[in-house]
DNA sequence: TTATTTTGACTGAATTGTCAATCAGAATGT
DNA sequence: ACATTCTGATTGACAATTCAGTCAAAATAA
């Protein structure tokens, strides 16, 4: 689903070891898909949902309207492919986070919470895009159901990790309650970065996502992070 | 802003008090656009920003879609209106919350966080409407300024109030960031409410909130609110 | 009557989706 | 190397729809 993956598929399963790079057509299918899909996040975060259409994307992407039918068959369809993009894209930048991160449980939570503020997704337009689509998800009941799975897994990991922590650390608090305060806090940051008249920096929102968890866990945690 | 206003303003301050129930024209204007912009709200919470159009909101209040165009002369103006009107009557709730709360800053803090999961505010159509605009806020410069000065004030009192309680309950948070985590948190749960595959209750909410007010200041609350 | 509100038909613009024609490159043949 | 065929990506014109906004006429109240 990213770049390189499709990038590799250009080259054919029996493609002859020696032949250097084959760049088949003007562009591979799934190349194509996901220049459009990248147009979408550009157009969403410039434009917003609402008056995002097929003409803005394919004048994004330098290609014809019909184009963006022929690949995706609707706007529909491109919009919850453009979603599902996102939320895996978000999940693998969590999970990978996680994966490089210590076992101990405070390790792991500061991991997490970091990777949020990580490139790329971090990134304007990739919040930007976000933020359009949990405007329409309330009413849209088949984006609730794209996100739902990997949703879920993050709120059982963050819980996970909450849990342990209260226990090993000998803190008082919920950890249902807590985890759901950090993953809220993330996402209002995320907000206020996107929507503030005046917003403050990715660091500053780190800052303030680390001031929580200090309120939470203050034997483990300080406004610069993990205590160590 | 609210009903309540529109309805006392039918009474003309001249009015003759023997005239049983004199029923202006211009207070039926302001019952008009109450009315349309309730049942903005009521599609916005529906279909979403995206396919809010004036002939369904029409149809909603079983008027003519002619009609809204001749109380808003345009369907930019009629969301601006809604927007305007959800967040004086945000205001005005908070505002009623704080100045019927005692003095102390505990309690005040207590009321405020309280002030945002009571009724008209907390309801699910009110929470759906402010999430559409959320979504498109970003993407129109217009939104943020008919709201920034509602939000700074609601960021100025949280901001003075953690301030004080700081400093009199001897506590080492930054008051700024404490402030901070728990206006994004009520936006966060409010969020959740809206779009969770399974969403939890407005009192699960309430104390997910206390939850966190309790982490930055645990000798002044508890799982369920102010400590006394 | 006069002023105001309300309707509903109409217009013009924007937008999604269709489709036949075109074109670029790959495969095949010579 | 060169020409021919084939495939499927790409275009752009077109149809159908939806929707915001206009307006003249009707209804209603003063």
């Amino acid at each position: 689903m990213n770049v390189d993956a499709a990038t590799s598929r250009t080259i054919p399963p029996d493609a002859d070891p020696d032949a250097p790079k084959r760049v088949p057509r003007k562009q591979s299918r799934e190349a194509r898909r996901q220049q459009l899909i990248e147009a979408t996040i550009a157009v969403l975060a410039e434009r917003g949902y609402a008056r995002t259409t097929l003409t803005e994307v394919a004048r994004h992407a330098g290609l014809s309207h019909g184009l963006v039918i022929f690949h995706f068959q609707s706007k529909e369809r491109l919009l919850e492919e453009t979603l599902l993009f996102l939320s895996e894209e978000y999940r693998e930048n969590w999970a990978a986070a996680l994966a490089a991160a210590p076992d101990a449980p405070a390790a792991q939570l500061d991991a997490l919470l970091r990777a949020d503020f990580m490139p790329p997704i971090c990134a304007p337009d990739r919040l930007a895009a976000w933020c359009g689509f949990w405007g329409e998800a309330q009413s849209r009941p088949m984006y609730q159901d794209k996100c739902s799975v990997n949703d879920d897994d993050y709120n059982a990991v963050i819980e996970g990790i909450c849990a342990r922590l209260v226990r090993d650390g000998g803190y008082a608090a919920d950890p249902v309650l807590a985890a759901r305060v950090l993953r809220v806090t993330v996402e209002g940051v995320w907000q206020d970065m996107m929507t503030m008249t005046e917003p403050y920096s990715a660091d500053e929102g780190l800052r303030t996502v680390m001031a929580c968890a200090q309120a939470f866990f203050p034997d483990h945690f300080t406004l610069a992070g993990l205590r160590r």
